[in-house]
DNA sequence: CAGTGGTCTAGACCACGGG
DNA sequence: CCGTGGTCTAGACCACTGG
């Protein structure tokens, strides 16, 4: 415990993961800040750190002056929309064996509202990159990712495209990505979906994500639409007060 | 700049918001950390909490080596899900004007799903109450709220539910809010739902949040399912990478 | 290279919980 | 009352950005 590079905190943090799953705490209580620190040589603001980050994502709770606890409805779900999360995880999270087919990878002008989003001068093409996620053999995701071909730094192949987006930025563009921005749109399949996800009764109702990424430098570089079949899937969050 | 309660962070995060939303900084740059550190005669460490927070919600980005920055792109967005908001402020945020009607109180037995959810025995009574929230004298979001009796530490009035249930809750049960474990439901609304927003097609898409409200020892208290009109409102996020 | 944010430490005091 | 988490400080070193 001692290196660096994941950050001192990362590894405390994975560590209590680990422990906590493994359900190696007595009554669900964690040992002080105090001890942790003293039992692994750091610093106390180090735990502190990783437990918060912990409790953000609902694992623990904290209780001044009562000590630290595992959340026990917090571990019974695992994959949160606030994170970034490969689909191929959140579905074999949901029970399901995952499996991505690359529909079409293909160069098109830019139409005027992706112009805008991407900052892009009109009359510029993008990458249109068109996916289906199967759970089991049965589509339950469609996702569409633009992104200018203007920021690749090397020539790709379609292939290069099957893994997650956020894979194949820092590779070909030697961008990260920083966050997106998402808006929850609910929608009513239309027959084109209703035939690609293979929807067993139409009308169906389905969750649809409208999202910008931007890179560290607070630059828009993807745009991603997905849709997400509810019946097989369903999306979680933890909200909490504000301010 | 030397009270204590709200801390030093949340001091310096709101005093820092302000300048922010007031454009005070030029070119978006905010001053470095030690300097607004030894302008405001608090550590560094406090300016960073305060700095990682407004990063976290979206106000600002860092980037080591060069700055932290306004974050443009954020600012434009106030309204974020995974924040607990009033409906009445999300409603105001969208440039209606809200409204609500307290349009049912009452016990009544808890259905097995419900008795499940709140950690009930099976025949215990709950309290439902039924909301509805108005944009400019249109209906928008349906929000039905369930608590169990038997936390009520005082005697109520129907009246009392006619503001935010996290503000009902101190007060009559002695509890706290802690966070909304939350499950995000597109569907097609049915007749009751097309009646009770005046929904002006159907069949119409709706977005529905399922969620158990949970207190600061991690105890169930309160489920609730509300059911937002995507026409006028629109539901956001930041999603960030795990780990 | 100087200046920035990123990480970590050691120590202090406070507010709260539960016995 | 003691032990817990909550807050804050002062100082250190590192990694990165940009001129």
């Amino acid at each position: 415990m001692l290196k660096r590079s994941p950050s001192l905190t990362e590894q405390v943090k994975s560590y209590l993961k680990q422990r906590i799953i493994a359900a190696e705490f007595e009554a669900g209580r964690i040992p002080s800040e105090a001890d942790l620190a003293s039992e692994m040589s750091v610093s106390r603001n180090t735990v502190r750190d990783a437990l918060s980050r912990l409790e953000m994502e609902g694992f623990v709770v904290r209780r001044q002056g009562a000590g630290t606890f595992v959340n026990q409805h917090g571990l019974l779900v695992k994959t949160r929309l606030e994170e970034i999360v490969p689909y191929e995880i959140l579905i074999r999270e949901h029970g399901y064996e995952p499996a991505v087919h690359l529909l079409q990878v293909e160069e098109r002008l830019a139409d005027p509202p992706l112009t805008t989003a991407l900052n892009l001068t009109p009359g510029q093409p993008v990458i249109a990159v068109q996916k289906l996620f199967l759970a089991d053999t049965q589509p339950v995701i469609f996702n569409q990712t633009f992104l200018s071909p203007h920021m690749l730094k090397r020539p790709y192949t379609a292939d290069d495209f099957s893994g997650p987006i956020y894979q194949f930025l820092p590779k070909f563009c030697q961008q990260e990505l920083a966050y997106f921005f998402s808006e929850i749109v609910p929608l009513i399949a239309p027959p084109w979906l209703v035939e690609r996800l293979k929807l067993p009764s139409s009308p169906a109702a389905l969750l649809s994500l409208q999202e910008v990424g931007y890179n560290q430098d607070n630059e828009p570089i993807i745009k991603a639409s997905s849709y997400f079949r509810d019946d097989l899937l369903r999306l979680r969050l933890i909200r909490r007060q504000g301010q």
